[in-house]
DNA sequence: GCTTACTGGGTACGCTGTACGGGGTAGTCG
DNA sequence: CGACTACCCCGTACAGCGTACCCAGTAAGC
């Protein structure tokens, strides 16, 4: 599974091709495909599939043309990425939130996972200069809202929603990484723990590691327990909402 | 930059790599080269280049020899990744710390940045199920040892060492992501942003997007002013360590 | 000295993104 | 109406990737 990185592409066509800001021609036959209908097809593999399947030919296939076509509608598999990017992030569901600053951002928290868990591409091409497109904005609107009017400045807004969506983002990661290692060698965490356990001993694992073997065995034993992914993902974030708050209360001294 | 995916090769016989366990040959050539020689020569490349740079073609002649050689002390790309991982796990620096839990844990994220500031193309290949060798075990023990006995369980223990390596992992991605986009574009953010308001003001950004327009011209003017980096990374992190702090008062009550 | 396990590495296959250029089509202008 | 030309689709080609396969050469064991 490989991952690439967004905002590889020119920022400038990108954002053309984001905001749909592209001179229409007038002479010449009908384009036979439009922008969107290459980035559905794109997300439809990189959905159905994964991040590394998805290649120019791929998605031609998938439209019935061939790979140069793609070309016609996007300067390049980077910016085609970008329009991805800002195309899932404009189905961010955005659901107004009655209640105080917590509630909100743990709304947020989890839509955002819930986006990463419907296209989990996103956890392997988020970038930390994503193009500026309406659904990107949409998006990081929704998420200010969350903390304006609480007593923090601009910046501390960004890093707060950024400190979430951090934390978001690395939790899903974990859990999907987790269960994809699971689907692809068919052993659970705690077979792999106990295949391994004896070469690990014979290392001399628990005698130079005393804390990593007692604390891994724990928490490879715990981990297809009932309370798995949903308990821990809260535990996370209640301990970054917790975080907020002190700084909160720090800050109204 | 395109990033990798550890763990995608046979997770045992990186294990055998890492723990030095292949059975030695007794007859035919010495072998020119070893393990270690290879992943020294792959981790100086992705040191000096980046992750993309990084071939076996490429590792081949940075050690002279051809490229199908490689695959006499490698089983393949993946399992080279779990073992230049493992190696530079092995150079985190482990200092002791005296001060309670705080300080060590403090102690740990610095370490993990400047790690991830030394070799950057740990970024983009860290994985959440990373092979256990043993650069990696003394990592984590050392890590678990700052949580050790004060109250948590062993589940709480790794999810909070968790917490704050994501957050690291999250807030250094993103300042190594914004230099580079910098260095290789030569533009800074604020004069991207400078650039690009006309485009969004005519769409009606401010309109539409009050908030994200209003605080996303701040950040990009703060972004370069004298504290930088430093402070917003201690700022993220203060608030994961109150959340712990949160964590462990409402367990003593 | 023969056998045999092993090393180095050349060649080749299928994959990638995409530069280039050719042939067909449709709207515009003399 | 014919010519022009902008625009469409896309076949070919190239450089690069990971690596399967295979063969020649080497050195240890019998």
């Amino acid at each position: 599974m490989n991952s690439e990185y967004s905002g590889a592409g020119d920022p400038a066509k990108s954002l053309e091709l984001l905001w749909g800001l592209q001179s229409k021609p007038t002479r010449g036959p009908k384009p036979a495909l439009t922008v969107d209908q290459v980035c559905a097809a794109a997300v439809r593999i990189a959905d159905s599939e994964n991040l590394s399947a998805l290649s120019m030919r791929r998605v031609a296939d998938e439209l019935g043309v061939g790979a140069m076509t793609l070309y016609r509608y996007v300067p390049g598999k980077a910016e085609l990425l970008d329009v991805m990017l800002d195309s899932v992030y404009g189905e961010f569901p955005r659901r107004p939130v009655d209640g105080d600053w917590r509630a909100k951002l743990q709304e947020v928290a989890l839509e955002n996972r819930e986006l990463y868990l419907r296209h989990p591409w996103l956890l392997y091409v988020a970038s930390s200069r994503p193009p500026l497109g309406p659904g990107l904005m949409a998006k990081y609107e929704y998420e200010l809202e969350a903390v304006e009017g609480i007593g923090l400045t601009d910046v501390e807004m960004d890093a707060a929603i950024a400190l979430v969506n951090g934390y978001v983002h690395g939790a899903v990661r974990s859990a999907v990484d987790a269960k994809q290692v699971i689907q692809s060698s068919g052993i659970t965490d705690k077979e792999w723990w106990l295949a391994h356990a004896p070469l690990l001993e014979k290392i001399g694992d628990a005698q130079k590691f005393p804390l990593a073997s007692r604390v891994g065995t724990t928490v490879g034993e715990e981990f297809d327990a009932p309370y798995d992914s949903d308990f821990l993902f809260s535990f996370g974030l209640d301990r970054v909402l917790d975080g907020i708050a002190a700084l909160l209360s720090a800050k109204q001294l």
